[in-house]
DNA sequence: GCCAACGTTGGC
DNA sequence: GCCAACGTTGGC
């Protein structure tokens, strides 16, 4: 199993939001970058755990796991009804994800970036990156910071 | 809302 | 294939 860390921002779509579509979970659609696309279409699995992060808001960091439940498949949002490409090209793929749990207390990235064991997470390093992995040391590392 | 960092585009 | 210009992300 592998660990990956998601952004969205709360005002969008927050964690609540996805506990709320229960086991039926909600479609990852969105991604336009080159780098997380690839992710999600060659390195992410159906039983992988994702850390879901809130960002851009006034509480930015760390406040949820989520778990992959399907397989990568084309992002329905990058076509109009005719079938159309929007705007840029580029073979977009989306992953459904549910809700597992909230953590007891939110990691903020302030306590990530505060945190020697924490600073080779590309959170740190590559701060833009909407989907990105995670070690299973980070993971749990911050499973343990959270309680 | 500002602005730094970084990804993408496009002219050459 | 370089790199300047531009657009977007996201912390603050």
């Amino acid at each position: 199993m592998n660990y990956w860390l998601f952004k969205s921002e709360p005002d969008e779509f927050s964690f609540e939001d996805l506990v709320a579509t229960a086991q039926s979970g909600e479609p990852w659609t969105g991604i336009r970058n080159y780098q997380a696309r690839n992710i999600l279409r060659d390195q992410v699995s159906v039983g992988d755990r994702v850390f879901f992060y809130h960002s851009s808001c006034t509480a930015v960091g760390i406040v949820g796991i989520a778990e992959i439940i399907s397989e990568p498949y084309l992002d329905p949002t990058q076509f109009d009804t005719q079938g159309n490409v929007i705007g840029r090209a580029g073979q977009w793929v989306c992953v459904d994800i549910k809700a597992i749990e909230s953590l007891p207390r939110r990691v903020s990235l302030k306590e990530i970036k505060a945190t020697p064991a924490l600073s080779d997470m590309v959170l740190v390093k590559s701060g833009r990156l909407s989907v990105q992995p995670v070690t299973r040391e980070e993971w749990q590392f911050i499973l343990k910071l959270a309680q």
